[in-house]
DNA sequence: CATGTCTTTTAACCTGGGTTAATTACGCGC
DNA sequence: GCGCGTAATTAACCCAGGTTAAAAGACATG
């Protein structure tokens, strides 16, 4: 079976509201979202109260805690709608299983997590190598559309600045 | 047929000495190494000579280029045997198209790729929303057998400060 | 168009970590 | 034990970015 026609058949659709959270950090929440329209964010709080930014989920892409799908554990992060959403709810379980027997899908899994892989390894190089400055500049370069989406508070703490850091490097980079 | 065992028919034995390149940045090597025995690092390398280290490699992890092995572009680390080591060496490709057919094989590819998930996950965690400082006193509570393994300076590199930083941060958190 | 709310910029000051270089330990072979 | 190379510490200075607070835009609503 395909995956498409397997997330189709097992999943449920899910419309959502800018706002809407579909798990906090600590939650154990073990589903997978499939987005197809609108646009997510998945941020870290510290104790201190302060938001790093892990990623922002676009139409297309999926997202869900490994934390607590695979491991059992208390999900690390917390997943907001900035958008209207919508997307199809996957249990994690239902597809791991379904890829443990069908291997059409755990093809389609394989090729999902090596891309999660590869991306994860690409932003694990940036936070290690680069400084916030040149995080920007990447970022203008590879992912202009997700300018124009979110606020310059938002990006800031996705580059892991303040937005007060950023306004200073925007001023420094744009001249 | 269980991955152990195709690594084992498929795969080739190679041992190495302390200093021994496996591949450089920029190159197009597609190995998955499987390591038995020995220590390694990879590492970034910046255009100004500056090496940033990605991770350590003990005995038990596997390690390639994703870039290299499923991209099919150059390697963007380079991975170097701190110990002699001993180890087997797969093609990624080998790996792979076995991973189509067999439901046994993929089972464990979905497994190896979730832990490796997770693990990227939380290094970016730590890269993204901890100090230096908090870095290296989480690595001692978590991982204190690599404190003894390798030296500061590589400790330093891989916490994403300098060493002379790193020694700075010691004495403070000593006391 | 006045008002409140949110975002961005600017300014002043502070600090963690970088840089360079000198100094001190720690092996290790002879 | 002595010399030599590598690793680690220390010191002095520098700077990117953090912090706090104030000011300036930007919008939406009444």
């Amino acid at each position: 079976m395909k995956l498409g026609e397997f997330i189709a058949s097992h999943g449920t659709p899910l419309t959502t509201q800018a706002g809407d959270h579909l798990f906090h950090q600590g939650d154990h929440d073990q589903s997978l979202y499939v987005v197809h329209e609108g646009l997510l964010k998945a941020y870290y709080l510290s104790p201190e109260g302060k938001e790093h930014i892990k990623s922002f989920i676009l139409p297309g892409d999926s997202i869900g805690s490994l934390m607590a799908s695979y491991a059992g554990k208390a999900c690390t992060f917390s997943l907001v709608c900035l958008k209207p959403c919508r997307m199809t709810v996957v249990k994690f379980s239902d597809l791991y299983e379904a890829s443990k027997s069908d291997t059409e899908i755990s093809s389609a899994v394989v090729d999902f997590l090596l891309g999660f892989g590869m991306k994860k390894e690409n932003r694990e190089y940036e936070l290690l190598c680069l400084s916030a400055e040149e995080r920007y500049k990447r970022m203008l370069e590879t992912a202009p559309a997700i300018l124009d989406l979110v606020t310059q508070n938002e990006i800031a703490r996705y580059l892991g600045v303040t937005p007060v850091g950023l306004s200073r490097i925007k001023k420094r980079v744009t001249g």
